[in-house]
DNA sequence: TGGTATAGTATCCTAAACGATACCACGAAG
DNA sequence: CTTCGTGGTATCGTTTAGGATACTATACCA
């Protein structure tokens, strides 16, 4: 990284900022092929816009794979494509660091909390 | 991750994510030790505003450390924590990930123009 | 004839991120 | 007595991300 800019690290990132593109990877990870319809109802809280929006750009990108069923209803399914594949040791990366992270900022209050119980003993 | 949420995934990235937070971990990666003022010329369009605001939210989450010198003009300077640290390997696989992605968009755009020319050969 | 399900669009609005610019305190140097 | 450099704040405006809501096409089913 050192003779490199930082751009690929932001590169990269870009693909998986979006305040849902994470949950919609780990759906396509544990689920392997989901519905349009299946992916909202495993994220309640997206709308059916940005739902659409976040899979366009993964899709832009090349993660996911778009297969439409012409019948009707409408039968589209998503999942990941082999490259989109290529970032889940990425994503596990990410998030081991993040389960540290929490551990971290948990001892951090702790330490806090003892300092203020120790500080209220000596008063 | 199956077990997680992709929860801590987004906790991760929240400490990433900012226009100029992976630019300011590059620098302090390369330079170790920088005062405010070498960090904004090394980030040359970054604005006064920006760089403090994302260094207190990196120093916040215990990734960089702040040290202020009592003199006049004030001197600051900003270096990554232990901790901080720890997050050098996971940008090193962001950063690997961005330039196979690179490479990857450069070979779509490639098959593309084929499937053209060869398509205006057609004609 | 009218309701239902699916996978979307279109429109409007709010909130947050980001940016431009001006201002400040302080002591040293001239 | 003024100017300079440093590391900031404060204020305002713009741009972008995200959210709420309403609307659509289509075939099937009752």
């Amino acid at each position: 990284m050192e003779q490199t800019p930082s751009c690929r690290v932001e590169t990269a990132l870009e693909i998986l900022t979006g305040k849902w593109k994470p949950s919609i990877l780990l759906e396509l990870i544990t689920h392997d092929t989901l519905r349009f319809s299946e992916l909202k109802r495993h994220l309640p809280n997206i709308t059916q816009k940005m739902l659409t929006a976040q899979l366009r750009e993964l899709e832009l990108n090349d993660i996911v794979h778009r297969e439409i069923y012409q019948v009707v209803p409408p039968r589209v399914e998503y999942s990941l494509t082999d490259y989109g594949k290529t970032l889940i040791p990425v994503l596990h990366a990410i998030n081991a660091w993040g389960e540290k992270h929490v551990d971290h900022l948990a001892q951090k209050e702790m330490l806090q909390e003892t300092t203020a119980s120790s500080a209220s003993d000596s008063f």
